[in-house]
RNA sequence: CGGGGCGUGGUGUCAACGGCUAGCACGAGUGAUUUGGGAUCAUUUAGACAGGGUUCGAAUCCCUGCGCCCCGACCA
């Protein structure tokens, strides 16, 4: 991509009214745009980080066996009277048609789903079996806040596993948690992002939580000294000690909900009567997990992570480009490199924009793309580009091929 | 939903006593100079959230609405 073609221009400045650091910096640099409270478009830019997330989510979830579908965002009231939700739920947005049809937009999709996979999973031989949707979710949230964090509209991975026992739901479950695991790791965050043992609700003793410890969190979690699982406050409160390991020394953390798994046993298939007979001719409600991931907010958590004084600083997996070419008036060269670099399958943003250094290196720095690659009159004559990783301050001249061959390693 | 803050060109602004032509910077356009860390000069562009009120006169005071941000509550 060229950046002189780029629909989106960096700022010095950040909206005056922003003061969550990933709204700053994702609109600074052009990522995001806020439509209203809460509500967000995605740029060229922060798209190709949306889909990023989005790609490694869904490797993840197809290789668990999950299978990608797409449900509806507008759902007929009746579906949300059957599990007795539609008055119950205070975020869902309602909505009125010209005849007076009410409709309630998707915050979550267990109305749409059980009586989908009802139409189909007729027989004890279709199960287990586990569908999952990347799609644009409805919550009217009270208090939209801290940029992509609390959104109004936001994208969510959601899978909902089926299953005729709770043991094969277990162990399924346990699968989809390590899969998580492997998501957040992938994302970068994996360091930082802790499984947390939350309330069950009244069908089962705990659900979790996957946790990024950060200031910007607005939930606290109790980090186990021992083996570095988290407990939330619910279940700090009820037992204070860890479910995992038995230890009870806890560190106190500010921590970012990035996703959630939940064991919903009967709660979603019973009112729709999701039953099955098994292979003795027994009547079974079946057995559900749900599991969910919100992109926006995972996107907001790497921001809140990873970034300094001058911009972000993306994780290569999902950083919008790999490389950030840049010319210093040596265009035709800089082409030439641009070309090549794009052969070997190498995702560029070429800065082939009239403008001076500075103002091309402030623009790099705040967009975060983790290999700055620069091309000028002093490069070309020292035989090669200059090379500076965005997360490291050491900037080294050297030939293409040698860029393509560290790349290869830096991965 | 309770509380607080705020609303001036595209952006920013603890710029402007209730009073002269609403200032400055950035951006954008044009021309020139410049070319490794947001350069310089000239020139142009563009603004009071909306509605009402007080007043000789309102960006400034008052009311209503709308919007944004923050704290809290809420967040299967």
């Amino acid at each position: 991509m060229k950046q002189s073609r780029l629909t989106t221009k960096t700022r010095k400045e950040a909206p005056k009214d922003e003061v969550s650091l990933n709204a700053q910096l994702l609109m600074r640099a052009g990522f995001v745009d806020k439509l209203t409270a809460g509500v967000y478009s995605f740029l060229p830019l922060g798209f190709r980080v949306l889909k990023k997330i989005e790609n490694i989510i869904r490797e993840e979830m197809v290789a668990v066996g999950g299978q990608e579908i797409l449900m509806p965002t507008l759902h007929p009231k009746a579906n949300w009277e059957q599990t007795g939700r539609w008055d119950t739920m205070d975020d869902l947005y309602k909505v009125e048609d010209a005849s007076g049809r009410q409709f309630g937009l998707g915050p979550t999709h267990e109305e749409v789903v059980v009586p989908l996979m009802q139409k189909f999973a007729n027989s004890y031989k279709d199960f287990p079996f586990a569908v999952f949707q990347i799609q644009n979710k409805f919550r009217m949230e009270l208090r939209a806040k801290s940029g992509l964090m609390r959104g109004r509209e936001f994208f969510m991975k959601d899978l909902y596993s089926f299953h005729l026992d709770e043991k094969d739901m277990d162990e399924y479950y346990e699968k989809v948690k390590a899969a998580y695991v492997r998501i957040f790791q992938r994302a970068g965050i994996g360091e930082k992002t802790h499984l947390t043992f939350a309330s069950g609700g009244s069908f089962s003793k705990y659900s979790h939580e996957f946790q990024t410890v950060s200031g910007a969190g607005e939930d606290l979690i109790y980090i186990c000294q021992k083996c570095s699982t988290a407990i939330n406050k619910e279940i700090k409160e009820e037992t204070p000690v860890c479910p995992e390991c038995g230890g009870a020394d806890f560190s106190e953390e500010k921590a970012i909900e990035t996703g959630n798994i939940f064991k919903l046993k009967t709660k979603f298939s019973a009112p729709f009567g999701l039953e099955i007979s098994d292979e003795k001719g027994e009547k079974k409600t079946v057995i559900m997990g749900c599991y969910g991931i919100g992109l926006n907010r995972m996107m907001g958590t790497v921001v809140e992570l990873f970034s300094d004084e001058k911009g972000i600083v993306w994780p290569q997996s999902i950083a919008p480009f790999a490389v950030h070419l840049i010319s210093l008036n040596q265009d035709e060269e800089a082409q030439r490199i641009y070309e090549q670099l794009q052969r070997e399958g190498i995702e560029v943003l070429f800065d082939d924009r009239d403008a001076r250094a500075g103002e091309k290196f402030a623009d790099s720095d705040l967009i975060g793309i983790p290999w700055r690659v620069v091309v000028s009159g002093k490069t070309i004559s020292a035989g090669g580009v200059e090379v500076k990783k965005r997360s490291e301050e050491k900037a080294e001249v050297m030939s293409v091929e040698e860029l393509l061959r560290k790349m290869k390693i830096g991965k």
